[in-house]
DNA sequence: AATGTGCAGTAACATTTGTCACATACGAGA
DNA sequence: TCTCGTATGTGACAAATGTTACTGCACATT
């Protein structure tokens, strides 16, 4: 376990990794797990070692608006800050892939902050990257139509899993966009006309939105 | 200054407030000043202490999404964040309301995080708030049609100014909400039937979005 | 092979939002 | 009072997106 902390949170020194392992508990979840809800109360930072969590906003209507993905080497931002003080979280957390989870009592939260300078630089870090993300996701529902939220869509999922095929159907795409799967069928077209992707069955190619 | 800065940030510390007061230089500037431009960088974090700044996201068309206000008794949270990198800004702080604020070099941010627990406190606490903030803003967006959003609009409006006449053009309001000015009057004038504003020139009085 | 089920394609139409053109209203000076 | 500039109202139309309803396809199960 030493090793895997070591690798994949390389910053982290070694008399907070010797903490960490004291006091976290690991944990593994299955796809498909809730791990948070819009109202709950946190009670623990989650550093994800393995798998991946999506992070997301859940509408009236049931969509799940996508904020953004957790993988391993990450943690969640939300709960990092809402945990100094006990709050209730304003996000959904899913299990998409199959994690395990480092969990840490939020109480300790504040104590490492001003004990562990790598702990506080990782945390700043983290929400300061979480901050720009969900900026330029504000970015992208305040000013494009939705051909280019797809495709900014497609390229950050791509850019997440490290691979060019998005294995999604066009209703989850959908969910996630918070629109129909008939628009994103027809986007996809065009989409697939234009060059841009090539479409399978279950599974999207992307060719040249490497842009 | 020292009973200000006491009175607008009733948390802080003696020993904090006598800190800031050593190294922050306080400023004024005219409504209309850019403080902060997409791409620069950042080398203060800025405390309000009088008027109003704007955070917004500028888009290619040069629509100004806005994402919250900055007043009297708080902080900038992005300059915050980046300030430890000294890092580019990803948004733009523009004065609506002439204002003075104290600059604080942001070599000092990593250092007082750690000296000061009151410091500490306020920073987490500012980041927490304005993510949240961000996370309505993305709602409203993502699940809203039009009509919503205005009426969200006018109400963070009015929350932030603590009055309920608000007094912007149907142009600035569209430009915010990055629509055009038409909709913006259509819309108004769908909720004046509908007995949820008054409609005067340059001012909208707010009836019953108090809910 | 027959069937069921989920995914994808598509046409037709409704609704929302954006755009253009122009009319009108109001207030500040000259 | 007249006039000019800015703010607002509104109809007509265009474009984007959402909805409905149906078709066909691929795969798994029987």
């Amino acid at each position: 376990m030493q090793n895997s902390i070591q690798k994949l949170f390389p910053n982290f020194s070694s008399e907070l990794i010797s903490d960490i392992e004291k006091n976290a508990s690991e944990q593994d979840f299955k796809a498909g797990t809730i791990l948070m809800r819009t109202g709950q109360y946190i009670k623990n930072t989650i550093l994800v070692t393995k798998g991946k969590i999506k992070i997301y906003r859940e509408g009236e209507d049931g969509g799940e608006f996508l904020m953004y993905y957790l993988q391993p080497g990450q943690a969640c931002a939300i709960s990092m800050i809402c945990a100094t003080k006990s709050e209730k979280s304003q996000i959904m957390a899913k299990v998409v892939e199959d994690v395990s989870v480092m969990m840490i009592p939020l109480n300790l939260m504040d104590k490492w902050m001003m004990e562990h300078k790598s702990w506080y630089e990782f945390v700043i870090e983290t929400y300061k990257n979480r901050f720009e993300e969900i900026l330029e996701v504000v970015d992208s529902i305040a000013f494009r139509s939705m051909d280019e939220r797809l495709e900014f869509y497609l390229k950050r999922h791509s850019d997440a899993c490290g691979c060019t095929e998005v294995k999604l159907s066009h209703q989850e795409i959908a969910t996630e966009l918070n629109t129909s799967r008939e628009v994103i069928s027809r986007l996809l077209k065009k989409m697939e006309q234009r060059g841009l992707v090539k479409l399978n069955r279950n599974q999207i190619e992307l060719l040249k939105i490497n842009s």
